[in-house]
DNA sequence: CTGAAAGCGCTAACAT
DNA sequence: ATGTTAGCGCTTTCAG
């Protein structure tokens, strides 16, 4: 409330000793510095952000930009940043997005105005459009997913190599002497689709394996679209003997229709998530760990380096996953 | 990057003939409307949050403050929050204090700078100092937790009735007609740790069962702690049938030992947990329900409610957790 | 309908 | 060592 106009009136002093005291820089005799001291003490003063903001151009924020906030593998994103801010003293700004377009531009022209001084944006949106608002936010941001790259664009991105996460998966099966494997993956309208079932085409056919079209099936991620795409394979008259799926809720779908059929997993069917969540670790479910804390500090790291450097080249990262073997999976 | 003033040069015209025309507030003739406005699309103009704010008061966003941002729990806490705020245009500046009281200081010191306009505030040191910070921030705060509410405290607060709930928990049990109930509890060191047992210690009173020192464990909320408490349960000469944990983390653990050493659940031990977290749905654990999305959206609402309206009376509100009844618990 | 001017609160260059 | 002044970018009141 108070401001240093206030205290240097009542200190009988101008407005700019009482910034120097305040401040530390500059001079100031002892006498008037600890009068002011007390002052701003007494008078309960406290320096006004948004006046420091406007002046300096420094905002201490970070725009976070998460499609689902119901998704507990974003928030473990957000650890890793968090940790980094917290070292310059920043803090996220939490922006759901719903991944709607129409939000993740609001969010955009929010970035524009000053809101943050920087933007982590993970999305699946990269249209043109989308593209283009972060080139205009003029603001340093970083993104989390593969993109295609395009010549004008201003910004770093660190992202985890999906294609090779599920490939793993197969090739471990491989390893193993199986030929039969099935697949279950997310919607193959979105990136994350398609780059999964690449991943999957890919590690069978380095091993000749030829693809199966029954053994291909198609869910939502949802724990439901495992269980209706587990139920469709075991109708089968030739089931494959392992199964890779592209994340965990629809592995534990296909593990609940195993259970309930008397399909013994690993013995009769072997399985492989994605996302190496809790609930995986719980239930004893190999998966593939998609380092999203890292992902976030890396992230971070980028952004804050462009935040307080200066301009340097683009730089793009890629990490890669990591599988986390246990007992669904395993030969007996 | 652009201002007004640069517009306004451009134009022709006054800064303050641009600034009518963007806002729409205030006379401006159709033609100069016209040109400013493609003049501003034109150099890619965006408002300054930081001068708007340093004018208005107005910043959007709101603190919110969690001492543990690996934990679920407070996600889900956050959902209600962000809904309730994305209502108003605001956004939720995530604060992790890691429980420590010098963070959450500097985090209600940061309030009082003006990074937000208000503050969703979980802590667990409710220190006469802490308490002192908040009123000080001179901004609407809202707690999440019970505690002792002083005659000069003017903030809102919305909790969860802890005490009930392990008290449900118990009650569960005794309309089965066990008297037998263990109890594994959280460090009783913590506020939380207390009124769990409070409620252990309530409920078997009421039923005039006698409290068996031996069935009464010590845990830190851990899965690890769970398995060390249930361990020493087992070798016990009389074992409780029932176990009533105050969280799922430990009531896991128990579970683990459980298995391991052939006690069957729940024709054995019944168990019940406490969070009703995701794993505690996987596999089958009761639990308690503590509605954090809703204490989200209520302290969210609050808050809001204060931030935009005027000044009201001090609330509080209490809401009641609930049973997630499953099979860990059930007679046969 | 339009422009000048003051003010939000702090900072920093410059003058005294 | 201290004070004056201008400026950050927008809003709003008051003249014209």
């Amino acid at each position: 409330m108070a401001s240093i106009y206030e205290i240097a009136r009542q200190a009988g002093v101008s407005p700019s000793t009482v910034a120097r005291a305040l401040s530390g820089r500059g001079y100031c005799s002892e006498e008037k510095r600890k009068k002011i001291l007390h002052l701003a003490q007494k008078m309960g003063y406290s320096p006004s952000h948004a006046a420091r903001t406007l002046k300096s151009h420094i905002t201490s924020k970070v725009l976070f930009c998460i499609p689902d906030i119901y998704n507990p593998f974003y928030f473990r994103m957000i650890r890793g940043v968090s940790e980094v801010l917290e070292g310059h003293d920043y803090l996220p700004l939490l922006c759901p997005t719903k991944g709607e377009m129409a939000l993740e531009l609001r969010m955009l022209q929010n970035l524009r105005e000053g809101w943050g001084d920087g933007m982590v944006f993970v999305s699946f949106n990269f249209t043109p459009d989308n593209i283009a608002a972060v080139n205009a936010a003029q603001r340093p941001v970083v993104l989390t997913n593969n993109y295609p790259e395009g010549p004008d664009d201003r910004f770093d991105a660190v992202y985890i190599d999906t294609v090779e996460g599920i490939a793993m998966s197969c090739r471990h099966f491989i390893a193993q002497g199986i030929r039969d494997i099935g697949y279950i993956g997310g919607s193959s309208a979105a990136q994350t689709g398609q780059e999964r079932l690449a991943g999957y085409s890919q590690a069978l056919r380095e091993a000749s394996i030829p693809m199966t079209a029954d053994w291909i099936l198609d869910g939502d991620f949802s724990t439901a679209s495992g269980e209706t795409a587990m139920r469709r394979l075991a109708a089968l008259p030739k089931r494959p003997e392992a199964l890779v799926v592209a994340n965990d809720l629809m592995a534990i779908g296909a593990l609940k229709v195993c259970r309930e059929l008397h399909i013994r997993v690993p013995e009769d069917l072997k399985i492989i998530g994605m996302d190496d969540s809790d609930s995986a670790q719980l239930i004893g479910l190999s998966s593939v760990r998609m380092r999203e804390d890292e992902i976030g500090r890396l992230a971070a790291e980028l952004l804050m380096d462009r935040i307080l450097g200066g301009p340097r080249p683009r730089r793009t990262l890629r990490l890669q996953p990591e599988l986390s073997l246990r007992a669904s999976s395993e030969k007996i």
